[in-house]
DNA sequence: ACGTTACTTTACGTAAACGTCAAGGTAAAG
DNA sequence: CTTTACCTTGACGTTTACGTAAAGTAACGT
């Protein structure tokens, strides 16, 4: 019985405004039980939102979340169905892949520029003036 | 000299609008040569639209694109500011760490649908009449 | 009864990232 | 010289994802 929650507790927990959750519902990714005319919020909902969250974290619409969502929760019980499930969820499966590979790059780059700086300060920390041309390769 | 483009050949390439390229351009983020009136782009501006391509596709703003080209192409003389960079370069650095532990997770659901699915499949294809509950454990 | 608090709907506003004309320049080809 | 292809600069339109009032309601404390 404790675990359900006002519209402005779950804003507050997840670093949002109440219009944004509400905006979510007006799109149909959660829909929470309605007590008289106030909304209120379950596990289920939350576990909805945390999806959502993780969707934008990662650059996705709100169509694209929402399709994602649906893809958790189909239960796909026609052969031809399951089939196009399927497809969709290896779709989704390539795209994350394609992201995880464009973020190594991206790391990777990220990297070599931090220890391009972090030798650069050592540098200058430890020879404050004359900058001595050092076997310390640049490329 | 073979390698410069003109603004068709580049949007063409990148699979974008003539648009979208002047719009960048716009914002900053690009500054191709101009011969007369004309753009003409060289090798390093597809380099930068290959970050900007690859931000995008990472959910960034152009604005954090902005920045993240300003990271790469900076080179900070002053220690005070090699701290800083060093600094903006970490964020963006955890931002990616975040980011891929985003998408592990959504991988690791995909896996677990996926081969639910196959599974499925594979009980409806040897034994398209009677279900009978097998040892295939579900959870 | 009255005010406060927390919520509700309705509706107009806005920033980002382009799309979509409109109107024209220019260089080579016919 | 005109057509054609390709480019240019505006400038207004559109979608997404909310922000921001405005005005109303429902329970709760005093």
């Amino acid at each position: 019985m404790t675990e359900q929650w006002g519209i402005a507790e779950l804003a507050a927990e997840f670093g949002v405004t109440t219009r944004t959750i509400r905006f979510y519902e007006d799109k149909g990714l959660i829909s929470p039980e309605r007590r008289g005319q106030r909304r209120v919020y379950h596990p289920r909902d939350k576990v909805r939102l945390q999806l959502i969250m993780r969707g934008k974290r990662l650059g996705f619409s709100l169509d694209e979340i929402q399709a994602m969502i649906d893809l958790y929760d189909a239960d796909p019980s026609e052969v031809s169905q399951l089939q196009l499930f399927l497809d969709k969820l290896r779709q989704r499966k390539a795209q994350l892949l394609g992201q995880r590979d464009d973020i190594e790059m991206a790391l990777d780059e990220i990297d070599r520029r931090e220890k391009q700086c972090e030798n650069l300060l050592n540098d200058k920390q430890s020879e404050p003036r004359q900058p001595k041309a050092g076997q310390q390769a640049s490329g």
